[in-house]
RNA sequence: CGGGGCGUAGCACAGCCUGGUAGUGCGCUCGGUUUGGGACCGAGAGGUCGGAGGUUCAAAUCCUCUCGCCCCGACCA
């Protein structure tokens, strides 16, 4: 059996799978298109919230939790909103099991049947607003903004670990305001926050922008998000915040009495991430020999390993590691000290190098007589000797500087399979190979539907920060006042 | 949901065509030797061959149905 992955160049998606799993992030379950997520994977996941959710607060938000189940009706009551997520529900219908009367186990009561049927959210706009209805009254009660960390449901018909599960784990931030503009810079404010969260701890480079009115999610007036770019050439959306405009709220009539008297309706945003982040991670940095995480997700940073023949040599090294564990920790930096002598150095060495963990400091006899220890890094795989005396200071800095070189290592990527193309020839042969297109667009849905039958891509975004700039579609030759962002996204 | 591939020990796979005692490697257990990049030797444990039905004296192998996984399409965070 070969000890090593799948390369990327050779089957990225196998890859991929194999990763998730060697590295104990995941697994798949017993139950269709839904996942196991493991210590290891949880643990980043957990990272991740609690940035995440740091965030919010700090943005005023606070968190809360509505229910499970929504109402079919409630479903039905935004129709946009309604008709786009009517495909991938699921549904509860009954509340009781029996033994079978004809044989073993159990079958559906059919006594037991709901008077309506309960719909596992898929999002939770409706449950809310219809909420909201009961707590909004006044102009005073707004804003209200609050945030829910829940699993959904979206019955996929083909499913991916992480990426496009059945079930999966996210945050929804949802919010009333009392106007249109306040809403409006609420959904952008999530939107850096996001952003911000993606390239500070995720190293992971993001274009923000506004999806196209077909791209736009079910029952929104504007859809922001994120793309990202993974290492295969595809973009990944990594985040959305959507202004919901006041459909849900006129859907469900909730209103308030603002200053002058009148009844209005509150504008709503709503806004989300979810575990698909992991898989952006995973894909976004990785490599042939594993894992390869920014420290300030990863759950392990340091691992230290002792080379040693025979417990002597064990208990020398243990004891001249040990400070070097405790200044570490003091640090606000985690270490694991991996003296269990089941597995050899070399085991070892590839098994956390697997993990992704950043920095690995490895002890023997030699660097014992020296007084020096090895330094090695997950993301360059190079490695230096280095004196005992500043190794912390060292650490310390290091943690820093792989965090900062992933994102650069990333952002690189990016803009080396970014392309600004003008002919539509220039665009069939530049998809194929991957990557980011940057080309103008006459802003029709029709255009948008052709190419991405003829090519697989689609509009990810128009980046916010597009620069208005005369030309002609890419597709239709019509005339465009700016670019927009193509790709063929997961 | 369509097209293709695959389900045999924890993992990777052979055996199936041509039915006749279920195998190999890794992992696991025990003993020993080892230890600066996934150690070696020896001895062991572990499988209702995805499930159900059928054909047959006999089914991992042939037939039918079913469930699941992977890849490619249509749909999506």
């Amino acid at each position: 059996m070969s000890k090593g992955l799948p390369k990327r160049s050779e089957n990225y998606s196998e890859w991929y799978n194999e990763l998730v799993r060697r590295a104990g992030l995941a697994e798949n379950s017993a139950v269709r298109g839904c996942m196991v997520i493991k210590p290891y994977g949880y643990a980043i996941w957990e990272k991740m919230q609690r940035a995440l959710d740091d965030m919010f607060k700090a943005t005023g938000h606070v968190n809360a939790y509505f229910p499970l189940f929504v109402p079919k009706s409630f479903l039905e009551k935004e129709e946009e909103h309604a008709s786009g997520f009517a495909k991938e529900c699921a549904v509860v219908t009954h509340y009781r099991l029996k033994t079978n009367p004809n044989g073993k186990g159990l079958i559906v009561d059919p006594e037991a049947k709901l008077e309506e049927e309960l719909i596992v959210r898929p999002t939770s706009e409706t449950v809310i607003w219809n909420t909201y209805r009961n707590w909004i009254q006044s102009w005073r009660d707004l804003p209200i903004l609050i945030n829910q960390w829940a699993n959904v449901v979206r019955w996929e018909m083909r499913t991916r670990i992480f990426l496009r599960t059945a079930e999966f784990l996210w945050q929804e931030g949802h919010t009333a305001h009392a106007t249109r503009e306040e809403a409006i810079e609420e959904a952008e404010r999530m939107l850096d926050v996001y952003a911000e969260f993606a390239e500070k701890w995720m190293a992971l480079p993001v274009i923000k922008g506004v999806k196209t009115p077909t791209e736009r999610f079910a029952g929104a007036e504007e859809t922001y998000c994120i793309e990202a770019l993974m290492q295969d050439g595809k973009a990944l959306q990594a985040g959305t915040s959507h202004f919901l405009g006041q459909n849900f709220a006129k859907s469900f009539d909730v209103q308030f009495m603002n200053k002058e008297g009148k009844l209005e309706y509150p504008w709503a945003t709503s806004w989300g991430v979810s575990t698909r982040l992991m898989g952006a991670l995973i894909m976004a940095h990785s490599d042939d020999q594993g894992l390869v995480l920014p420290p300030r997700l990863a759950p392990l940073q340091v691992i230290i390993i002792p080379i040693y023949k025979g417990e002597e040599e064990l208990a020398k090294i243990s004891e001249k590691v040990e400070p070097i564990i405790q200044e570490l920790k003091r640090k606000g930096i985690s270490v694991k000290y991996d003296d269990d002598d089941k597995q050899r150095s070399g085991w070892k060495f590839a098994e956390y190098e697997l993990r992704g963990v950043p920095i690995r400091l490895a002890m023997g006899m030699r660097d014992l007589q020296q007084n020096t220890i090895e330094v090695a890094r997950r993301d360059t795989l190079t490695k230096e000797t280095r004196p005992v005396e500043t190794i912390v200071e060292h650490v310390e800095k290091l943690l820093e500087e792989i965090q900062e070189n992933i994102y650069r290592k990333a952002l690189k990527f990016r803009e080396e399979n970014t392309f600004v193309v003008d002919t539509w020839e220039e665009f069939l042969e530049k998809i194929e190979r991957g990557g980011f297109i940057l080309a103008h667009w006459d802003g029709t849905s029709e255009t948008e539907e052709k190419i991405k039958e003829e090519t697989k891509a689609t509009i990810r975004c128009i980046p916010l920060d597009a620069k208005e700039e005369a030309g002609r579609c890419v597709y239709s030759g019509k005339p465009s006042n700016k670019r927009v962002l193509f790709a063929r996204a997961y």
